[in-house]
RNA sequence: GCCGCUAUCGUCUAGGGGUUAGGACGGGUGGUUCUCAGCCACCAAACCGGGGUUCGAAUCCCCGUAGCGGUACCA
C-alpha cells in the first residue's frame, strides 16, 4: 500500500489490491497455472491485498468436481492460500442481468447462425483473407427472418456488438497499445443453451468482485480488448491488466495438458518428491528476476521482493535440471529429522518399512545418504539395500569391479573372503576399528583400496555408488554383513 | 490465411548509448575421496539479420526474419 518501488501504477491505487486466479476445473493444476497463481498471490501479499480464487466453470460439459479438488490440493500444497472464493456456475443470475442490459441498450444481439453455417462463413472469410471470421450478418435481422428462424426451432446465441472505435489496452507488463476495431470479433457471449461464455463472465466478475489487477498468461492477450469492449458497453470500470509470458517446453512451445500430459501436473512433482519450496522458487524465476545474483528465495523474501515491473516479456522454457538443483538445495536445507519425516512416506509407499525399524536407525540412514538426494523419491535407489537383501547385482558394476575374467573373479573372491574374515573377527563393529583393519589389510597386501571397497560395496548393496561404505557396513550390522558377503562370493 | 506478442550463452536471466556483456542451471577439465553425490579451482558458451540516428548501438528507431500465442456456442 505504501509501495514506491514497484514501478507500476499500483502505488497510485488507494484501494486495497485484489487479484484473482481463475482456473477452469477441467483438469489438474499445471505448471503455468501454478505460476499464474503464485504471481497473483505474491503480488497480493506484497501489497497487503487479497488473493481470490475464482472457479471458472461455465463450461458444464468439461468441468468436474474432481478437478476442482485437485486444484485446491495442489494450491494448498504449494502454500498458496486464498482469502475469498467464487464459483461462476453459482452466479448465473448476475451474468443474466448484465446480458439483459446489453440487449436492451442494443450492444448485443441474437445470432441464429448454426454451427455449420458459422463454419462456412469462417472458411469463406479465410479464403478471402478477411481479418474477421464472422461477418456480423445477424446484427440486422428483419423480424420476419427472426420469426422464421424461431419457427424453425433455432435457438440463438447472443453476440456482443464490437465498437467501431479503437480500444486502448494498458498492460503493466507489455505496455500500452490501441487495438484496431476492424480486428475485433462480435464474440458469442451467451451460448444457445443459455450459458454465458468466458469473455463475458470473466470481465463481469472481475468488476463485480472488484479485482484491481488481472494478472494472467499472455494466451489471454487477445481476449483483453474484447473484455474491455464488454465492460465499456456496460459502463463498468475495468481493472488493470498484466499479461505474463508463457511457460514453454524445451521446444519453445506452450506447456499444456493437451500436449504434455501429466508432465505439467503440479501433483506429479509432488509425488516424485519435489518440495513445494523448490517448486515455488523455480516457477517464480520463470519470467521474473530480482537482480543479477540471487537465485534462492524464501517465500518471505519473495513476498517482500516480488514486483510486476520486473516480469519479463518473453516466454521461458521449463528446465527440469534447474528444478532438480533447487530441489536438492531445499532438501539439503532440511535437518536430518525433517528429512527423515519427508522421506518416510516414500519408503512406505515402496513397501520397505514395516514399522519394526526404529527411528534412530532411519535417521542414521538419512544422515549417511547425506546430500545425495535430488528428489525425495531418490531415497529408494539410495537405500533399498538397507531394508532388504533381495537385490540384483548391477551388471555394469559387476563387470567393472568384480571382474570380467575368471582370473579377476578369483581374485575378487579372495579379497571378499579376507574382508569377511576381518569383519567377522573384529572385536568391535564401529567405523574407526573396521576402517583401520581394512586399510591395514589392503595396504599390506598391495591391494588398491578402491578395488576392495567397490567389490565389497557391490556385495553389500548391489551398486557401485552410494554413501561411505563404512557407514553402510555399520548400519547394516555384523549379522547382515556376514550373510551378504558369502552370498556374493557364491554368486560371483 | 488473419490478428497479436516476443527476440542476450543450450536454459533461466542481469545489464542497457562507451562494460573484458555479469550471475545461475546444465556441460567440460583438474583437485579432494572407498564409489557416487558434494565441495574447491578453472574452462567453453550469447546480444537474430539489415538499415538508420549517433563521435560511438547489444542498448534508441525502422524494416526484415524467426519463434510463439490466439483465431470455438473452451477457458
Amino acid at each position: 500500500m505504501n509501495d514506491t518501488s514497484s514501478g507500476t501504477s499500483v502505488s497510485a491505487v488507494k484501494d486495497q489490491v485484489r487479484v484473482r486466479m481463475a482456473p477452469s476445473p477441467t483438469g489438474y493444476l499445471h505448471i503455468g497455472g501454478a505460476r499464474t497463481a503464485l504471481f497473483n498471490w505474491l503480488f497480493a501479499k506484497h501489497h497487503n491485498g487479497r488473493f481470490i480464487l475464482r472457479i471458472d466453470d461455465t463450461d458444464a460439459a468439461r468441468s468436474t468436481d474432481e478437478s476442482m479438488h485437485e486444484i485446491y490440493d495442489a494450491l494448498k500444497w504449494l502454500g498458496i492460500n486464498w482469502d475469498e472464493q467464487y464459483v461462476q456456475s453459482e452466479r448465473r443470475g448476475i451474468y443474466d442481468d448484465y446480458v439483459a442490459q446489453l440487449l436492451a441498450s442494443g450492444n448485443a444481439y441474437h445470432c441464429y447462425c448454426t454451427p455449420e453455417e458459422l463454419e462456412e462463413i469462417r472458411a469463406q472469410a479465410r479464403a478471402d483473407k478477411q481479418t474477421r471470421s464472422y461477418d456480423r450478418r445477424c446484427r440486422h435481422l428483419t423480424s420476419e427472418a427472426v420469426e422464421s428462424f424461431v419457427t424453425e426451432g433455432r435457438k440463438p446465441t447472443i453476440r456482443i456488438k464490437m465498437p467501431d472505435t479503437p480500444i486502448r489496452v494498458d498492460d503493466l507488463v507489455l505496455g500500452s497499445r490501441n487495438i484496431d476495431p476492424d480486428t475485433l470479433e462480435d464474440e458469442v457471449i451467451v451460448r444457445s443453451n443459455g450459458m454465458p461464455n468466458y469473455n463475458l463472465t470473466s470481465i463481469i466478475d472481475d468488476v463485480e468482485i472488484q479485482i484491481t489487477h488481472v494478472v494472467r498468461g499472455t494466451e489471454h492477450l487477445n481476449n483483453t480488448p474484447k473484455q474491455i469492449a464488454i465492460a465499456n458497453a456496460l459502463d463498468l470500470k475495468i481493472p488493470q491488466f498484466a499479461h505474463i509470458p508463457l511457460v514453454l517446453d524445451s521446444g519453445g512451445r506452450k506447456m499444456s495438458k493437451r500436449h504434455h500430459g501429466d508432465l505439467v501436473a503440479v501433483n506429479r512433482y509432488r509425488e516424485q518428491g519435489y518440495l513445494p519450496e523448490a517448486m515455488l522458487n523455480f516457477v517464480v524465476r520463470l519470467g521474473w528476476s530480482y537482480d543479477d545474483k540471487q537465485e534462492i528465495f524464501s517465500v518471505d523474501e519473495l513476498v517482500e521482493k516480488f514486483d510486476l515491473a520486473r516480469v519479463g516479456k518473453s516466454g521461458s522454457v521449463f528446465d527440469i535440471k534447474k528444478l532438480e538443483w533447487l530441489n536438492s538445495h531445499y532438501i539439503n536445507q532440511l535437518d536430518v529429522a525433517a528429512r527423515t519425516d519427508a522421506v518416510i512416506p516414500f519408503w512406505q509407499k515402496e513397501g520397505l518399512l514395516d514399522s519394526t525399524e526404529d527411528r534412530a536407525w532411519l535417521e542414521s540412514i538419512v544422515e549417511a545418504v547425506g546430500e545425495r538426494l535430488t528428489t525425495l523419491q531418490d531415497i529408494i535407489p539410495q537405500t533399498r539395500y538397507f531394508f532388504t537383501g533381495e537385490f540384483e547385482y548391477e551388471p555394469k558394476a559387476v563387470k567393472k569391479w568384480w571382474g570380467n575374467s575368471e582370473e579377476k573373479r578369483d581374485n575378487t573372491r579372495q579379497i571378499l573372503t579376507n574382508v569377511l574374515q576381518i569383519l567377522e573377527e573384529s572385536p568391535t563393529f564401529d567405523i574407526e576399528t573396521l576402517e583401520a583393519a581394512i586399510w591395514k589389510y589392503t595396504d599390506k597386501n598391495n591391494i588398491k583400496r578402491v578395488a576392495a571397497m567397490q567389490a565389497l560395496r557391490i556385495a553389500l548393496t548391489g551398486t557401485s555408488f552410494g554413501p561411505s561404505l563404512f557407514d553402510i557396513v555399520v548400519l547394516l550390522g555384523r549379522n547382515e554383513v556376514l550373510k551378504r558377503i558369502p552370498k556374493a562370493i557364491t554368486h560371483l
